[in-house]
RNA sequence: GCCCGAGUGGCGGAAUUGGUAGACGCAGCGGACUUAAAAUCCGUUGGCCGCAAGGCCGUGGGGGUUCAAGUCCCCCCUUGGGCACCA
């Protein structure tokens, strides 16, 4: 009996605590507190059929630690789980098996939901949340009724990537060098009918909202060249022969003088008539030949420039010069206004191409005296104006206003913004993923619904959106809020349809409908039209959400995840607001992160939110590679899995251990034997808690135990504060050390190191924590004070220097004066020593760190 | 090619503002306890020279600023990440 006391079995004590936490319901976030609120957000998982690995707790502690840490200082603290369940691998699984993706994603859910309890975090589980859910997903489909009713969202045939493996469209972001990030299979080029959301328009925003936040400056900067925004000036070039202007944008309008030649690309709609007949021939070929080429082709692979000359000559309007219009394929039709003038001089693409086909390459900024480095051409910076006219001599950079402002006067130009972020193409043809709730009706229908009064009418954007579809345009209407969730129905087969469609458009009971104009209901066409004035004939749209849609808002659902009649009570959100922390891989830097601020944003400017940014803290926290250095992968078979581990040692050790493997930012390999290590502090931890003969009440009456505490309790709060954990660690062992060395210590000093130790370890800290006559939970125990006043001792150590070099140290008293100091420093004698022979030519004394002899000779 | 970040013992890392480099842990070595092992504890561990006292060198490489540099500046190397014809 008392033999296995004595033995730390974390398995028992972690069942005990968590089933402990569970029942007491320790962890429930209060939405009517009267306390300050701490809300803690993980990027919430996939949940995949592998199961978690030893990566994705990593976050999840980190969250961990600061919401009990939190908890402690006295906040009402929020720490939610929940699953981003819409997505590939369950639909691919579908496919392969037959099974429906929510048996799959069912038993996923349970297995991730097992696996995460089974590490102890303080999480409300009361407010779990799923994407799939409809309950859920009907508010997924409430916002993108709001963007479609306020011309957010629009339909365009987009070329788009096509995976024949996975028979699915993959969005830009899903495609790395030419191959599904999922799978790794090829991809092509197709063109398809596509929901599109105008994240553009929020373009500026996004940019801006940036500044106040707290994020990684990495991934500010990515986010900051994804918006890519330039500024600069239109500019319109008439064109010889023709009643039509080509219009240019250009960062430099101040090298206007120096444009030699104009592109536009292959897909340009004036390029038909800019061709003269005899070049007609070639310009055909080469535009047909660029149609072939994937943007990969296009971009990255494709550093040889090429292209064709128009025969046609535009005019500069800055010296009436007619220069020739080529069409080429490195200029892209999706930038700018798809044309530019070329400047080879100052620009080393087109320096590139002018060489290549030998076009005349002027200089218009030039070199000064002593200028090396703006001779060699071509040259993109900045000096001073040559060849341009009246404006020679003057600042190039300050030039740019003026032309500009002269360009205006004019009439052919004026200053102009771009910005290289896409609109974000929103719909995926898959099963799999929350349904669009849109449906397309003939354009006198679309009249009629304009005409009826009632909700679709209040529904309608300001603007038709419209689609074609076998030669007959199609007007989108929307199944109204009023009418959600529209829920994914039963399906026979996965596959998608050959057409690249969505396997929803093979169920024509659920495809075609009779829709009511006026109430937004339906009904399946293969029933009888029901009685009364405004029943139509309608199509439903076939496409589904992306996976980023479910997780663009999540963070707000977890603050209200029952409500029905709203996406969020007004209330609770003015309460929770934002997360005050929210941690997450770098991989998200773009996407998710962009997508869910451009939601929020759009919902703050529609009311229904109090706060424009959804993150304002964030943090990555960095991979964590097999034992072998390399990146966890089922292939290499270096893959660890948190189960194994606690049944080896235990969550606590777990959570320890990922914690005190190095910064938590830090990319750093899994190491078996570092695990022992940490699982040997714990067991010290225990181990000293169980020898109530060495504590003592009252006080702690050992000086140095005493200042050691102090200091503990004072490094460890502020590394959490910091987030530097295995710096936390560190230095509760060497607390432990300590009370292991001396004989006897006080009581309430290891009852503050198990506080202390609390939100690292906290199966193990309930459990000794009563053990030493405490009260469960620990946490609800405030967090330790530390008394700075301790921490300075009556001696201090001097050290002492010469030139630079430690050469020896002395005790003083705290209060010791600059001068006893260095006289005391020059009385040792291996200062002496190194002192012969030379001359003190400077003294240097740092209070009560250092004294510095600085000497020569 | 461009833009960021990182390089510290055998290993993971510490040194937050320029002020004793290598805390803490792992691994190693020596020892205690044990019939033995496990567990635990104690000591030791950057390199070179030296019997020792001690000295010299040392934070990717080279230069610089400073009384003092892992920390600041310049050049270079290696490595991780992002972007990549956006005019």
């Amino acid at each position: 009996m008392a033999e296995n006391q004595k033995i730390y079995d974390f398995t028992s004590i972690e069942k005990k605590w968590q089933e402990y936490w569970e029942r007491e319901n320790t962890f429930r976030a209060e939405d009517d507190s009267e306390k300050a609120k701490y809300y803690a957000l993980d990027m919430f998982p996939y949940p995949s059929g592998a199961g978690l690995h030893i990566g994705h707790p990593e976050g999840y502690v980190a969250s961990d630690i600061l919401a009990r840490y939190k908890k402690a200082c006295g906040f009402n603290v929020l720490h939610p789980m929940g699953w981003d369940a819409f997505g590939l691998p369950a639909e691919q699984y579908a496919i392969k098996t037959g099974t429906h993706p929510s048996v799959t994603t069912r038993a996923n859910v349970d297995n991730f939901r097992r696996q995460i309890k089974s590490i102890g975090f303080a999480i409300d589980w009361d407010r779990e949340i799923n994407t799939t859910d409809s309950i859920y997903y009907k508010w997924t489909q409430w916002i993108f009724l709001k963007l479609f009713q306020r011309g957010l969202a629009y339909v365009d045939e987009k070329p788009v990537w096509w995976c024949p493996n996975l028979r699915a469209v993959l969005a830009n972001e899903e495609v790395v060098d030419g191959k599904s990030e999922v799978g790794n299979h090829p991809v092509e080029r197709r063109n398809l009918r596509q929901v599109v959301l105008r994240i553009t328009a929020y373009a500026e925003k996004l940019l801006e909202g940036l500044d106040d936040l707290d994020w990684p400056d990495s991934t500010k900067r990515q986010q900051k060249a994804w918006i890519g925004k330039s500024e600069g000036a239109q500019v319109q070039f008439e064109i010889a022969g023709l009643d039509e202007k080509l219009e240019v944008y250009t960062t430099r309008p101040d090298t206007l003088f120096g444009a030699t030649y104009m592109v536009v690309a292959p897909e340009h709609p004036l390029l038909k008539k800019l061709v003269i007949s005899e070049k007609e021939n070639d310009v055909q070929t080469y535009v047909e030949a660029a149609a072939k080429k994937s943007d990969l082709d296009r971009t990255d692979l494709a550093k040889d420039k090429s292209g064709v000359f128009t025969g046609s000559y535009c005019i500069n309007p800055v010296n009436g010069e007619q220069i020739p219009v080529w069409v080429a394929d490195y200029v892209l039709i999706s930038y700018g206004t798809g044309a530019i003038m070329a400047v080879p001089a100052h620009d080393e693409r087109d320096h590139e191409f002018a060489e290549k086909y030998q076009i005349e390459i002027r200089r218009v900024i030039g070199p000064q005296d002593g200028e090396e480095e703006k001779s060699k051409l071509p040259y993109s910076g900045p000096g001073v104006m040559v060849n341009s006219g009246e404006y020679d001599g003057m600042e190039a950079i300050a030039c740019k206003s003026k032309i500009i402002s002269d360009l205006e006067e004019k009439g052919v130009g004026k200053g102009a913004i771009n910005y290289k972020l896409r609109d974000w193409i929103f719909s995926r043809q898959r099963y799999w993923g929350e349904p669009i709730p849109l449906v397309w009706v003939s354009k006198e229908d679309y009249e009629n619904a304009k005409n009826t009064k009632g909700i679709v009418k209040e529904s309608l954007p300001h603007d038709p959106v419209t689609s074609d579809k076998d030669g007959e345009t199609l007007y989108a209407l929307p199944v109204p809020s009023s009418e959600l969730p529209l829920k994914l129905p039963e399906v026979e087969n996965y596959q998608p349809a050959g057409t690249g469609e969505s396997p929803l458009a093979t169920i024509s009971e659920w495809l075609d409908i009779w829709f009511n104009l006026e109430t937004g209901k339906s009904v399946s066409r293969n029933q009888v039209k029901p009685d009364g004035d405004n029943w139509v004939s309608a199509t439903r749209e076939t496409n589904t959400m992306p996976q980023w849609a479910g997780s663009c808002w999540y963070h707000l659902r977890y603050l209200d995840p029952q409500n029905e009649d709203q996406l969020v009570d007004p209330a609770k959100e003015a309460y929770w607001g934002s997360p005050d922390f929210y941690i997450g891989g770098a991989e998200h830097a773009v996407l998710h992160l962009l997508y869910a601020r451009f939601w929020h944003r759009f919902l703050y400017d529609e009311g229904v939110l109090k706060n424009p940014e959804p993150y304002r803290k964030l943090f990555h926290q960095g991979l964590i590679l097999g034992e072998d250095g390399n990146k966890m992968s089922k292939s290499v078979g270096n893959v660890v899995s948190p189960d194994v581990v606690i049944d080896a040692y235990g969550a606590d050790s777990l959570r320890l251990f990922e914690m005190f493997l190095g910064p938590l930012e830090a990319v750093k390999p899994w190491s078996e034997k570092g695990i022992e290590g940490v699982h040997r502090f714990l067991k010290k931890v225990h181990r000293e808690c169980l020898q109530t003969e060495k504590h003592l009440q009252g006080e702690e009456s050992n000086k140095e135990t005493l200042k050691v505490l102090h200091e503990t309790i004072l490094k460890v709060t502020e590394a959490i504060e910091d987030l530097r954990f295995n710096v936390a660690i560190s230095q509760m062992m060497i607390l432990i050390n300590q009370l292991q060395k001396v004989e006897s210590y006080s009581k309430e000093s290891i009852k503050t190191l198990i506080q202390l130790l609390a939100p690292f370890a906290p199966h193990l800290s309930e459990e000794l924590w009563e053990s030493l006559g405490g009260k469960p939970s620990i946490a609800n125990e405030p967090w330790p004070q530390a008394r700075k006043e301790l921490l300075v001792a009556d001696e201090i150590t001097i050290v002492f220097q010469v030139n630079g070099k430690l050469r020896g140290e002395g005790q003083f008293p705290k209060d010791v004066d600059k001068d006893s100091v260095i006289s005391a420093a020059k009385a040792d004698a291996k200062v002496q020593s190194f002192l012969e022979g030379k001359e003190i030519v400077k003294e240097i004394y740092v209070p009560g760190k250092l004294v510095n002899l600085a000497a020569k000779g």
